[in-house]
DNA sequence: TTGAAAGCGCTACCAT
DNA sequence: ATGGTAGCGCTTTCAA
C-alpha cells in the first residue's frame, strides 16, 4: 500500500494542497471548519508528510552518521555521547550504526547510509578503497586510523607517551616482569603492544603477552592463561579497560592481591574503571576530545573550510594512576 | 554561500544535469573523458547531493528518533542498543538523541527531530499535551510512561513482581531491616519504591528511605546517609543499579561486608553488575525486549497495521539472585 | 479564506 | 553517449 500524499489527502477534504499545507502548519488564514475537515482526512488517510519533500524546500539539516562498533563497550558509549553533544551544539542530527565489528556489517551500513547523511564519522576496519567506492565524495572522518594521507581524515590516538609513563611507573615501582594482555581478534599484535614494547625495551626489558577478546571474560581468561604460562609476572598492561577489569576479577579468584601482588594497567582511561575494586589505573583517553574532534573535523569537511591537519588531529593518552598500580 | 546543485556542476562541466547524475551514481552509458570532467567539476565546487531531493525519489527509507537521558548510563545504553539493533533488521535509520533529563532538551529535541524523522521512540518526562503539540500526528513510543490510554503508547515497566521477589528473597535470608535508597532528583517517591513499600508491608514490615543522585557517587554518599540515620540496617534495596553500586562502595569503606553485613539488592540487572565485587543482585529489567518492542510498536504504528495492545506492552522484571544478596 | 502556479534538487524514461 | 522532459511531495509566492 502506497502511503498518502498532500494530494490524497487534498481531495479527500475537498481543498487543495495548499490548504492542506496550512492546515498542518498551523498557519494562519484558514477557517476553522476547512482545518478540522483537512486533519480529519488526515488522520483518516494515516497521511504522514514526506521528510524528503520538506526538507527539499526547507532550511538545510545537516546530519552525520556516527559508526562505532559496539554500543554496549563504555569506550565507544563515551565518545558517542562527546559527538552527540557536539553536533547538538551545532544543531545537527546524528544517525547512529553499530557494526559489530564486522566488515560485512561496515559495507551494510555504508549502503544504507551513503544517501541519508551528509558525512560519516567513526570506526571502520574497510580497506580504503573500499571506504571510498562506498562513500563517493562523501565526507569521512576516520577514528583511530593512520590515514591522513589519503581521502580521508583521521583522528590520530597515540598512546605512545602514556603508555611510556604507564610503563616507567610500574618500573619505579620496583616491576621487572611486566606482562601484556593484547586484543586477540584480528591479524597482528596492536599498535598499543608495539609502544608496550617499546616502553619496555627502553627499560631493557622483555615482555610476556596473550591475546584477550575484548570483554570482561576475555580478560579473565586472558590473565589465567598468561600468569599459568609466566607464573613470575608481578603486573599486566592490558589492551583496554574493559579486559583489565577482567583481569582483575582473575587476580581475585586467585587469591592475588591488587595491586601489591599483582599490578594492572589498562588502556581508555574509562569511568567505568572507578567503580571496581581496586579502581582501575590507566593510560587515559580523552574520548570527549575524541568525538567533539571528529564532529568538528567533519564539520570543517561540509563548509569547505579549512580542515585540521596532522598535531590538530592527534589525540594523546596520559596515565592516571588509580589504585591497581 | 548556498550549496551547489547539480546544475551548478552541469553548466561548469558544459553537460545536463541527467550526464551529472550518470557520471556520480557509476551508471553506464557515458564516456569515460566526460565522466572524468563532471568529476572534477563536482569536486571543484564541493559538490554533494542533496540527500532530500535523492529521498523523494528514490526508495522509501524509515527514519526513528531514539531519545533517551543520558548515553552515558549503562541502562540506556543497552536499550538504545537492543532498539538500533531491531531498527537495523528492518533497514531503518535511528536518530540518537539525548536530553540530560531535562524539560527543555527535551522540547528542542523534538522541535528538532520533528521533520527529520518518521516516528519518535524514548524516554519523555514532558506532560502528554506538550509531547502532542511537537509531535503532531507523528507516532510516538513512549517507554516507562504509564500512557496507553492517550494518544500515545508507552512500553510499561512492571517491576511489582520482581520486587517482591527481592523482598521475599531478604525476608527469607532473615533480614528485617530494609532500607531503600530511592532517585532523587524528580518531584516524589519512584514507582519502584512504591512496589518496594507494598511488598514490604505484605511482610508486616516497614522501611527506611533516602534520595540518591543518579550517579555511583549518588549511591555511595546516600548510603553513607542511610546508615547514619539508621544504623540497624542489614539490607538495602537501591533504585538502580548504578546506585547499587555507588552503595557497594559505600559499605565497603564503611568496613561492611557484602552480603554478610550488608545485603544489597538493585535494579536494572545490567551487565555492569556482573564486574563488580561482589557481583551484584538485582532486580533485572530485559533491556533487548524494551527497545526491540519500542521500535515493534513504532513498526506497527508506522504501517497501519494493529498495534501492540495492553499486556504485550508491558516488560516485567526478575530477580537476578547474584552475590550482593 | 482559498487556489493556481512555480520550484526545491534529483533521477527515470524516452528521445536523439 | 547525451539531452529533454516529467515528476517525486511539499511549501511559498501571488492572485482571486
Amino acid at each position: 500500500m502506497k502511503r498518502a500524499t498532500i494530494n490524497d489527502v487534498a481531495s479527500a477534504a475537498g481543498v487543495s494542497r495548499q490548504t492542506v499545507s496550512r492546515a498542518l502548519n498551523d498557519k494562519g488564514e484558514i477557517d476553522g471548519a476547512t482545518k478540522q475537515r483537512v486533519l480529519d482526512a488526515a488522520r483518516e488517510l494515516g497521511y504522514r508528510p514526506s521528510r524528503f519533500a520538506r526538507g527539499l524546500v526547507r532550511p538545510d539539516t545537516t546530519t552525520i552518521g556516527l559508526v562505532v562498533p559496539d554500543l554496549l563497550n563504555p569506550f565507544f558509549t563515551e565518545v558517542a555521547a562527546a559527538a552527540l553533544e557536539a553536533a547538538r551544539s551545532r544543531g545537527w542530527h546524528v544517525v547512529v550504526h553499530a557494526t559489530a565489528d564486522s566488515a560485512e556489517e561496515e559495507r551494510g551500513t555504508l549502503k544504507v547510509i551513503g544517501s541519508q547523511v551528509d558525512a560519516v564519522v567513526g570506526y571502520f576496519t574497510l580497506a580504503e578503497t573500499e571506504l571510498d567506492r562506498h562513500t563517493r565524495g562523501m565526507p569521512v572522518v576516520l577514528i583511530g586510523r593512520d590515514a591522513n594521507a589519503g581521502r580521508f581524515s583521521s583522528i590520530v590516538i597515540d598512546g605512545r607517551q602514556g603508555v611510556r609513563a604507564a610503563v616507567d611507573h610500574l618500573v619505579a615501582a620496583g616491576h621487572r616482569h611486566i606482562g601484556m594482555l593484547d586484543h586477540a581478534n584480528r591479524a597482528g599484535p596492536s599498535e598499543r603492544h608495539a609502544w608496550f614494547c617499546e616502553a619496555m625495551a627502553a627499560h631493557g626489558l622483555t615482555t610476556a603477552v596473550t591475546g584477550a577478546q575484548q570483554s570482561v571474560d576475555g580478560g579473565t581468561e586472558a590473565l589465567t592463561t598468561l600468569l599459568d604460562a609466566h607464573p613470575g609476572l608481578t603486573a599486566v598492561f592490558t589492551f583496554n579497560d574493559i579486559i583489565a577489569i577482567g583481569a582483575l576479577r582473575s587476580a581475585r579468584r586467585r587469591g592475588l592481591k591488587v595491586p601489591d601482588d599483582l599490578a594492572v594497567v589498562g588502556f581508555d582511561g574509562l569511568q567505568l574503571g572507578t567503580v571496581v575494586d581496586p579502581a582501575l589505573t590507566s593510560v587515559a583517553l580523552d574520548t570527549k576530545r575524541i568525538g567533539a574532534l571528529a564532529v568538528e573535523q567533519a564539520a570543517r569537511l561540509l563548509d569547505g573550510e579549512q580542515p585540521l591537519l596532522g598535531d590538530e588531529l592527534v589525540v594523546t593518552a596520559a596515565l592516571t594512576v588509580r589504585e591497581s598500580a
